[in-house]
DNA sequence: ACCTGAACACCGTTCAAGT
DNA sequence: ACCTGAACACCGTTCAAGT
């Protein structure tokens, strides 16, 4: 377990943004990285100890760029600040959004804005057992949501190109033949996003006067 | 645009599967596959035109994997049928399950899947103009809760691992030191998924109510 | 109709060496 | 302390050919 550099790991994580910006995520390569810095491969080694590493610290540095809420904000207002600091890093860099789904925030600004969330719930009046599953519960929405869009789940299509995608006739589809005028029209992802955030922080408020 | 082979689909993205449980996700390479079946990796090429379209075929075989509903459930079941059948799916291919949040599911099943939460919705008295919002949240959370339970984006660690790893003195963590005897217990997940899911329709039915 | 073989332009990582 | 060079065991994919 030999000890890591420390003094280019900023520079390199930059390059990393860069490179999967320019090149998409499945660009990052270590080559490509190196490359970015007039560096051999090799030299990445000195400071992170595989591409997994590097990749944890890039998604450390995404977190660490939500700005922390101002002091005096009520409970609802620091969710909301937090989730839409989330959502700028993903509209910032969308490309290195993947890597908030695919592997765990150990980071230190990851366990901070945890905390931050623990105390909002707390100050809200949820019981105690209850926070962590209600933070589960909302940044589980937050990075789902923002990580849907992103990536294109949330894909939009008439109802004849969705019957056709599901090899079936629509009548067989009561469903979205129902919804046939909603079908194509264009959502506002920042609105639906603002919505359903109001609609959990409203869940959780009926938790807690429904426990009192 | 040659016309693809479908005779040994099934076989392949069987194949495909197996991989996966063997040696990973990142170890689903062509030739791996290929050689799963005693094949030429250019075989493979014959079936789908490239990796990505093979991997989009697995996505697809894994929601046709979930049972379809009874015909007889109230809404709520048939979304919590839904629900659980897609984290069985989860539990049988854990290797598999990064697949559902990076890429659209663009295939017959998951179309059928988003019909039949529309239908749930729409008879639970869900406003028209709401059902594409809900669904894409219901579907958020579900997604978003396996994938992070079984990726390990749920870590749960005690106080002073969580301080360590934020680089910070637990004093400087109010949110986690006010809950530090949560923070190291097991947590049953099923069980979390079930009542994520019931507060949810427990929202759901709260909408409908306050717009009638 | 179905499959192969050779080749191209890539990967992450180890090891030994250089300044 | 920081970096390089060569090498190893891999990738996805194209193209031309074989039965």
């Amino acid at each position: 377990m030999r000890k890591l550099k420390d003094s280019r790991r900023p520079e390199i994580l930059d390059a990393a943004l860069a490179v999967a910006a320019e090149r998409g995520l499945d660009g990052v390569s270590m080559r490509a990285v190196a490359q970015h810095l007039d560096l051999t491969p090799m030299a990445l080694y000195g400071y992170f100890r595989s591409k997994d590493e590097l990749l944890d610290a890039v998604l450390g540095r995404l977190l660490a760029e939500i700005p922390p809420p101002p002091a005096d904000l009520g409970w609802r207002e620091v969710v909301e600040h937090l989730a839409n600091g989330l959502r700028a890093v993903a509209v910032r860099h969308p490309s290195a959004l993947p890597l908030l789904f695919t592997r765990p925030a150990v980071s230190p600004a990851g366990v901070r804005i945890v905390d931050m969330v623990y105390q909002a719930l707390l100050t809200a009046g949820v019981p105690k057992a209850e926070v962590p599953r209600l933070e589960r519960m909302l940044s589980t929405f937050v990075i789902g949501h923002v990580s849907s869009e992103t990536n294109g789940r949330f894909g939009t299509g008439s109802l004849d190109s969705l019957a056709r995608r599901a090899q079936l006739p629509p009548e067989q589809l009561p469903g979205l033949q129902a919804l046939a005028d909603q079908l194509g029209a264009p959502v506002d992802w920042t609105q639906e996003f603002r919505i359903d955030l109001r609609d959990l922080c409203d869940l959780v408020e009926h938790l807690v006067s429904s426990a009192a």
